[in-house]
RNA sequence: GCCCGGGUGGCGGAAUUGGUAGACGCAGCAGACUCAAAAUCUGCCGUUCGCAAGAAUGUAUCGGUUCGAUUCCGAUCCCGGGCACCA
């Protein structure tokens, strides 16, 4: 009987649907774990066989979570808003939702071709109006809170308003400022917009003016990460700054909390690290300064206030709001020359030049704050107005960028770092005694920084400041394929719609170009943006594509409740998820929104817990082996193989170019007898041929290894139907590898649909770990999952030969069971640790020796099966009934490891003299160290080496090895 | 420029705290079975020298600590990813 495992897929596939096996339930007495996969946006080119990677990696945790006794939630879901689809719409009419629907109908019946556990009862997809009404009611829940700086969470924003109209805004301590705090009569007085105003400048999500990155051709706002170089990414579009009114997730008054909380997750340092720098906390002064003969003050913002003695120039962004005001007449010329420059700079030039320093000087200048110094104000790119206060105090001695300033407009250095500045390079360190610093001479850096922070407290020059890099995050598109917002216009007041209009459905459309103004296509659909009633108007955005996704988890969980976003008892019995698997590109994106939001439902009480993942395991990419085909430029119809190229080439040249290359010999050698010689020499000695050949990518898929299949090239593509091709001597045609990134335009992709057909879902899984480590990434190919097949062929000859089943029901040997319990317990370590590539070779192992030794016993090998349950399902199911189990082996209990049968009476010694391994010897473990050394030294081959020389020392570490030290 | 990974045979990779480098698999070579092929099985397989036994060498490079280093420390080079004139 053989291994027939399309059959047995499909088989065990259809039974476990209809038996619900894998459906979870919310009542249970285990206990529970919770495991994710990163919401997979269903992407129009499908799946490759990078994308189950992770899901393949998740799916062998649950399973193994499940065998373990624990209740086991293992979702699965689409992301199916999203720009693609509506880019797709606008090319051929096709509507997002027809394009989207298709597309995860293609992606689902690939993830069930592979086997996966989901429980495909609680799908859910953010475009469905069952679920983005509740991202819609968390949307509503935002708008109604503020966050209390006090006790530093959300609050109802009820509570501030009631606070307004109670007591005001005023002070605990301190000046009563104008403008910024109000009496409660004042407030009460106050006109509804005013109100409004205010309340909007606390609210967790709002409205304001800011600066986007505007794509004309796409018609809608992209986020930075989708604007590259100045044009848009997906398109190439030019983008430009404009400002528009958008709506804002006020991110940055969770900064502390979201970098406290990096502390309770098990993320990997390196994840953690980037989630800090984007956050970017630092601490510091600002500093005021004065502008001489101007009613005006520039506010800098400072890490290093210790060196303001330092200080010979200041900096402004080119946007700075004083730039106009300050500049004098003389300057106004260059300075707005150089502003213009400056508009043509995309975010991404400006940050990224080093070398080339550019400026203007505005004409004016400040005023030392301490010393009363003039000091120049300047302009410069390579200061950025959206952090700190977009302005600096250039210390040319100290900062690097500041000396190439400085010496690029000859602007003079002060050294207030004695013999540790050399004029020729910036000393950024913090290891130096203060020098020309006035009442800080002679002080540490760090003595220096306590006692001017001093000194700006008490002479009210500027205050202590904490800066954060992160910005409020963009939280509104001008884009028809995402959610409608809860919120109607009324004379320009933003009015929350109640939780009884929910949700807001996004109408059908037909045409999906830009609204006017810059807005999005919803704008064009009058009829709907009156629809609420005759005096409101729709907000016409839509929300972002994290909206969805930042709280997808929880709905998972209490998938089809129509009363609440999540009950509150089912998010307390699955609380975090504890393993959530994807790419590291969601770093600073997914993962921070969704812990904010997290924090917000949290701080409403809504949730019991502030930290959404628990666990973080982050899956490398699996890259691309692409072929190419060499294609002979001087003529496109002859392509040539790998190793040929060089000889054709020089023989084509000899026959076609052969007075060219004459023509490069001296005239002495050009008239000589062996002229034909020297110019072959010549083509030999200079051929480059990497210019006579383009590379043509080839779908691997007809390249076997690196032999091409040369009639299935031809058929490929009509224009290489005639094509000649230069062989190698064996006849076959070779081709050329690349490693790079999988992708449909570079033919190297893999569909997992023809190997799981090929090989079976089993083969396929357990081959995908097999590659490696699960976080590392690594490139694909396709012919070692041979070897993984065969393993499983071998597997299922332990059960049946060519006649029928050959297991027996023989009590097993010990030396079986040791085979065994090795097995478990490095199985069982690996998979815990996600160590899944070497669990995979102990398997291959235990086959191995388990054939060895003929052993075809049911006690050994139903153990082995509920080992191999999660990589390989299928195989397993079916040998589990095959072997008279009963139920299914999902179900059964996991084997614990008995470390009796692992026991060793004896060790072979690896023996070292002088740390060079030598020889081996068996001795018992329980030998005494002399016993050892008795026999160590009785042994020829060390006394060879010994060679009657003194033995300085004897190294024993018992059960590992000998070193004999002469 | 900064931060985080990583560099081990022809290839993917293995090596729990510093203790036999190269597990397992692919590819390759040789052989068995077969009319033949496929499948399967057996053996070999880092490099150099050697008929062999064996020896030398070897985990990017150089240096250090140690009885002993792929593992720890220092410097350098290369590759991948992220962030970015972040003051």
């Amino acid at each position: 009987m053989d291994y027939n495992f399309r059959e047995i897929e499909e088989k065990w596939q259809n039974v476990w649907k209809k038996n619900n096996v894998y459906k979870v339930e919310n009542d249970s007495a285990k206990k529970k774990f919770y495991v994710l996969d990163m919401f997979p946006y269903p992407s129009g080119a499908g799946l490759h066989v990078g994308h189950p990677l992770g899901y393949i990696a998740s799916d062998i945790y649950s399973r193994y979570k499940r065998l373990k006794g624990f209740n086991v939630l293992h979702p699965m879901g689409f992301d199916s808003f999203g720009l693609p689809a509506e880019q797709y719409a606008l090319e051929t009419g096709c509507h997002p939702a027809d394009t989207t629907e298709k597309n995860i109908s293609v992606f689902k019946s690939q993830l069930e071709k592979i086997g996966f556990c989901y429980d495909w009862s609680r799908e859910i997809r953010t475009s469905d109006p069952l679920y983005y009404r509740w991202t819609q009611w968390i949307f509503l829940e935002l708008f109604n809170s503020y966050f209390c700086n006090t006790q530093q969470k959300a609050l109802p924003i009820s509570e501030l308003i009631n606070k307004y109209e109670t007591k005001g805004a005023v002070p605990k301590n301190g000046l009563f400022k104008e403008g910024v705090h109000f009496t409660a009569d004042e407030w009460n007085g106050y006109p509804v917009e005013k109100q409004a105003e205010i309340i909007m400048n606390r609210r967790l999500v709002y409205s304001a003016y800011g600066e986007v990155n505007w794509c004309e051709a796409l018609g809608t706002v992209l986020a930075n990460d989708e604007v590259i170089n100045g044009f848009s990414e997906r398109g190439g579009h030019p983008v430009v700054k404009k400002k528009m009114k958008q709506w804002f997730l006020r991110t940055s008054v969770y900064a502390d909390r979201l970098l406290a909380g990096l502390e309770k997750v098990d993320f990997s340092e390196s994840m953690k690290e980037m989630q800090r720098n984007w956050i970017g906390k630092s601490i510091g002064a600002e500093i005021i300064f004065s502008i001489e003969n101007l009613d005006k003050a520039i506010r800098v913002f400072t890490t290093r206030p210790e060196t303001i003695f330092g200080v010979d120039f200041l900096v402004l962004a080119p946007e700075h709001p004083l730039v106009a005001s300050i500049t004098s007449a003389v300057q106004k010329e260059s300075v707005e020359k150089y502003i213009d420059y400056v508009k043509t700079r995309s975010d991404r030039e400006r940050m990224s030049e080093v070398k080339q320093v550019t400026g203007a000087f505005t004409g004016s200048y400040a005023v030392h704050p301490i010393s009363k110094k003039k000091i120049p104000v300047w302009i410069s790119e390579y200061v950025l107005q959206g952090y700190g206060t977009g302005a600096i105090m250039a210390v040319p001695c100290g900062d690097q960028r500041d000396f190439n300033f400085a010496k690029h407009f000859k602007i003079k250095i002060t050294n207030i770092l004695g013999d540790n500045f050399n004029n020729e390079e910036a000393n950024p360190s913090y290891n130096s005694i203060l020098h020309n610093s006035d009442f800080l001479n002679g002080l540490s850096m760090k003595e220096g920084a306590q006692k001017i922070f001093e000194y700006i407290l008490t002479s009210g020059i500027g205050s202590r400041k904490i800066n954060y890099k992160m910005r409020d995050a963009g939280f509104s598109r001008q884009r028809y394929w995402g959610e409608p917002f809860p919120i109607i216009w009324m004379h320009d007041i933003a009015v929350p719609l109640d939780e009884s209009d929910l949700p807001v459905l996004l109408p059908h459309v037909e045409n999906y170009k830009p609204g006017p103004n810059g807005q999005g296509p919803l704008a064009n659909e009058t009829e709907w943006v009156n629809s609420f009633s005759s005096s409101a108007k729709r907000e016409t955005s839509t929300m972002p594509g994290y909206a969805g996704s930042s709280w997808y988890f929880l709905r998972y969980m209490d998938p089809h409740n129509n009363r609440e976003f999540c009950s509150r008892k089912a998010s307390d019995y699955w609380n975090q998820v504890d393993v959530y698997v994807g790419g590291t590109e969601h770093a600073v994106g997914h993962l921070l929104y969704s812990r904010m939001w997290t924090k917000v439902l949290y701080d409403l009480g809504l949730i019991g817990f502030d930290e959404p993942f628990k666990r973080l395991v982050n899956q490398g990419m699996i890259t691309g082996s692409s072929r190419l085909a060499y294609r002979f430029r001087e003529n496109k119809n002859i392509f040539v193989s790998l190793n040929k190229c060089e000889g054709f080439c020089a023989k084509w040249l000899m026959e076609n170019r052969f007075d060219e290359w004459a023509d490069k010999l001296s005239g002495e050698e050009r008239n000589s007898e062996n002229v034909n010689q020297l110019v072959w020499k010549l083509i030999n000695d200079r051929l480059n041929v990497k210019d006579f050949f383009d590379p043509v990518h080839v779908d691997v898929n007809i390249v076997d290894g690196v032999t091409l299949n040369v009639e299935a090239f031809k058929n490929w593509k009509t224009d290489y139907k005639n094509s000649d091709f230069i062989y190698e001597d064996d006849g076959s045609f070779i081709c050329g590898t690349e490693i790079e990134k999988m992708s449909k335009s570079k033919y190297n992709t893999v569909n997992p649909d023809d190997l799981v057909l090929k090989y079976g879902a089993d083969t396929f899984r357990m081959y995908e770990m097999f590659l490696g480590p699960v976080e590392q990434s690594k490139p694909w190919d396709t012919k070692g999952i041979e070897g993984v097949h065969r393993f499983l062929k071998k597997l299922w000859r332990l059960f049946y030969n060519e006649n029928g089943p050959v297991f027996t029901k023989e009590e097993p040997t010990n030396a079986e069971y040791k085979i065994l319990h090795r097995t478990i317990k490095k199985v069982n370590h690996d998979t815990e640790t996600f160590s899944f590539n070497t669990a995979v070779s102990s398997f291959m192992v235990c086959v191995n020796e388990l054939t060895e030794v003929k052993c075809h016993k049911i006690k050994i090998l139903k153990e082995l099966l509920i080992l191999l349950a999660p990589y390989c399902p299928h195989v397993a199911e079916e040998l589990w009934h095959a072997s008279g189990n009963p139920g299914f082996v999902i179900d059964a209990d996991y084997p614990e490891t008995n470390e009796n049968y692992l026991k060793e009476t004896s060790f072979n010694y690896p023996v070292s003299i002088n740390g060079k391994l030598r020889t081996n010897i068996e001795m018992p473990l329980d030998f005494e160290n002399a016993e050892i050394e008795n026999e160590v030294l009785k042994n020829e081959t060390v006394q060879k080496w010994i060679d009657g020389k003194a033995v300085k020392k004897f190294i024993i570490i018992k059960g590992k090895m000998i070193n004999v030290v002469v």
